[in-house]
DNA sequence: CCTGGGACCTGACCGC
DNA sequence: TGCGGTCAGGTCCCAG
């Protein structure tokens, strides 16, 4: 469920709550949790032992944190109902306790991977030369990240022949975004969600790239979107950006801008929410890839 | 190559 | 009360 800001509130958290702290032992208790470490549980145990954590870092919604003493990273994604929680040692497990990171310390936290639908999960990596888990290579820089190329983003989004949704959600041209997200930048943009990539001038997706950013920066301010217990910070505690959300959830609720009733749509196994007078879907034009 | 559709999971909720 | 259908914030893999 988490996108970018609620990865980020998590990264923030571990940065303040386990950089530096030695891991003492490691529980794996689900096999789903380490699937994208191909050794194995046993073996995720057995080589994250013994090493010190250095400083959480993020792209997108991939967070990892490095070895200080080696040229590896726990690397971590929260998929759908991901949690990453400092708790103390004698806290109950939660139901859905996934993995569980003892430290070789006297603070009497422990860090826990805890995930209801098993898309998220932890694994082991090489890290590249620039400092990044080698299985993330092809996930783009995110929005918020200094070096994102706005100009390269913008002529490759003309590139494609798909829609500015499918674009925004595909984390190899700009990741970060995710369902709901792209729903508010796309309204704060008075953008249809059909709309063809090829169709957008450079001015209107310099505008569109701005809502993203402005949306995220928003978002992480109040601590992230949260609809339920589901999605936390390291602590267990909710964001608040739910109340400020425009468009996302907000079925036949009036347009904050026209007052029209917002609708929701089926699209792609989950729902797009736009307003249907600010955000006109696309003219039906010429099949792409019809030449003359 | 690129694009779109389905698979992968558990649980909450709704109507019958 | 139970049952089936729908929905949920993501990513990967494969067919075309």
């Amino acid at each position: 469920m988490p996108e970018l800001p609620e990865v980020e509130v998590v990264r923030r958290g571990l940065e303040r709550w386990v950089d530096g702290r030695t891991v003492g032992e490691v529980e794996v208790l689900h096999p789903r949790a380490v699937r994208r470490h191909p050794a194995g549980g046993a073996d995720f145990a057995a080589r994250l032992t013994g090493h010190r954590l250095g400083t959480a870092r993020r792209r997108g919604k991939y967070l990892w944190i490095p070895l200080a003493d080696s040229g590896f990273s726990v690397l971590g994604h929260l998929g759908m109902s991901g949690q990453l929680l400092v708790q103390p040692e004698n806290a109950p497990d939660e139901k859905h306790l996934r993995i569980r990171v003892r430290f070789d310390d006297a603070l009497g936290t422990e860090l826990r991977f805890v995930d209801q639908r098993t898309f998220g999960g932890l694994s082991l990596h090489d890290n590249t030369p620039d400092g990044l888990p080698d299985v993330i290579a092809h996930i783009a820089r995110d929005p918020l990240d200094p070096e994102f190329d706005d100009a390269a983003f913008q002529a490759a989004l003309r590139l494609r022949r798909t829609t500015v949704k499918r674009a925004l959600l595909d984390q190899s041209l700009i990741s970060g975004v995710g369902n709901i997200y792209a729903d508010e930048a796309l309204w704060r943009a008075r953008l249809h969600y059909e709309r063809p990539t090829a169709s957008l001038t450079r001015p209107r997706s310099a505008e569109l790239l701005g809502h993203v950013r402005d949306v995220m920066n928003a978002a992480l301010a109040a601590g992230g979107t949260s609809f339920d217990s589901l999605y936390v910070n390291v602590n267990g505690e909710s964001g608040y950006f739910d109340r400020s959300l425009d468009a996302y959830g907000r079925e036949d609720e009036p347009c904050r801008r026209c007052g029209t009733p917002m609708r929701r749509r089926p699209w792609m196994n989950r729902s797009s929410y736009f307003c249907p007078r600010c955000q006109r879907p696309p003219r039906a034009a010429a099949p792409v890839g019809v030449r003359a």
